[in-house]
DNA sequence: ACACTATGAGTAA
DNA sequence: TACTCCTAGTGTC
């Protein structure tokens, strides 16, 4: 599932390509249709992430989607790479950007591996075995594959929109209340990063609920998912089941700021790197495969990489909760 | 053909 | 805590 880092990576993809253009909105499922008619033929005038949520706006309304565990979007055409995320490059083809294709067992990594490989721009993830669109004229617009919830069509690029947990239409009032709802989010400029980091530590330390379900509830801090949860509780040192209201302001603090950085690193790379320094070829095996890239995350019973002890996997309001029994205290 | 998995989140009980 | 929804790929029989 996409975190936060993927769906600003998404918004800023939709802001290079589409924003400032008229859309032809379809469902080619038919299960938006009602919704894809009132965005027909609009505007898109703004793109935004707050969080897990992506909200387009079409000069009027909004559409909201919120990817779940399994949304993509697949982008194709003429599209160019943000500016701001790396050196201007532009790729004909197509990219997926959510879902990474690491699903099932002995798969993961396999796209981070084509995106390596041929040295193409990091935010067009390209679906493996399409390297060779690349460069290469395509039939545009494509036809829709599999089940497209949205399709969004300029004169030169597409975006499919497939197994989203959310996709409405709101009015600026029910936006507002969405983003009231959700916690600070570091990479949506709604507030300053003072104000942020305050206001997630004064939630968090009222709290009696454990610091690791705390920084899943997006309430408290938008857009930290299961791995960057797993993850930055372990970089703190922190055991996961103590409660928020147990922690000290310091150590609060030093979540928020690391949750800052990982997550301008991931929308820099597209990835959750989550060990820092890694170089040569320890920084390719990371690259390459998951198992090799975080601390504790999908490493159940696998040696801590600090001290040794197996990491443990607990559930946590029905989420698996990774994290090392000998370092978190 | 069927089972299983996943980076999520809401609702019912 | 236990369903429920959404999708597609991989594994197993």
């Amino acid at each position: 599932m996409p975190e936060g880092h993927s769906v600003h990576r998404i918004a800023r993809q939709f802001d290079a390509n589409f924003v400032g253009r008229r859309a032809a909105v379809s469902s080619p499922q038919g299960r938006f249709e009602v919704g894809a008619a009132e965005l027909d033929g609009r505007e898109m005038t703004s793109s935004q992430a707050i969080g897990k949520h992506l909200l387009l706006g079409f000069d009027g309304p909004t559409l909201h989607v919120h990817l779940g565990i399994y949304g993509a979007w697949d982008f194709a055409g003429a599209i160019t790479v943000d500016p701001t995320i790396l050196a201007s490059q532009a790729a004909v083809g197509t990219a997926r950007m959510g879902q990474t294709g690491m699903r099932g067992a002995g798969t993961d990594g396999e796209n981070e591996e084509s995106i390596a490989s041929i040295g193409a721009p990091r935010l067009a993830r390209l679906r493996a075995g399409e390297r060779e669109s690349l460069g290469e004229p395509v039939v545009f617009p494509p036809d829709p594959v599999g089940q497209v919830r949205v399709r969004i069509l300029t004169d030169s690029a597409v975006a499919d929109l497939r197994g989203p947990t959310v996709c409405e239409v709101l009015e600026p009032a029910q936006v507002r209340a969405l983003a009231q709802r959700l916690g600070p989010d570091p990479e949506a400029p709604t507030e300053s990063r003072a104000k942020a980091e305050a206001r997630f530590v004064a939630r968090a330390s009222r709290s009696n609920q454990p610091i690791g379900q705390l920084l899943m509830d997006q309430g408290v801090v938008a857009g930290i998912g299961n791995v960057y949860r797993a993850e930055l509780l372990f970089r703190a040192r922190i055991d996961p089941h103590r409660p928020g209201s147990q922690l000290t302001t310091d150590e609060l603090r030093g979540l928020w700021r690391d949750w800052v950085k990982l997550l301008r690193i991931g929308v820099e790379t597209g990835q959750m790197l989550t060990i820092d320094g890694l170089r040569g070829a320890r920084r390719a095996a990371a690259l390459a495969n998951r198992a090799d890239r975080h601390w504790v995350y999908k490493r159940e019973g696998l040696p801590c990489r600090r001290c040794g002890t197996a990491i443990a996997l607990d559930t946590m309001q029905g989420r698996k909760l990774y994290w090392c029994p000998g370092c978190q205290l």
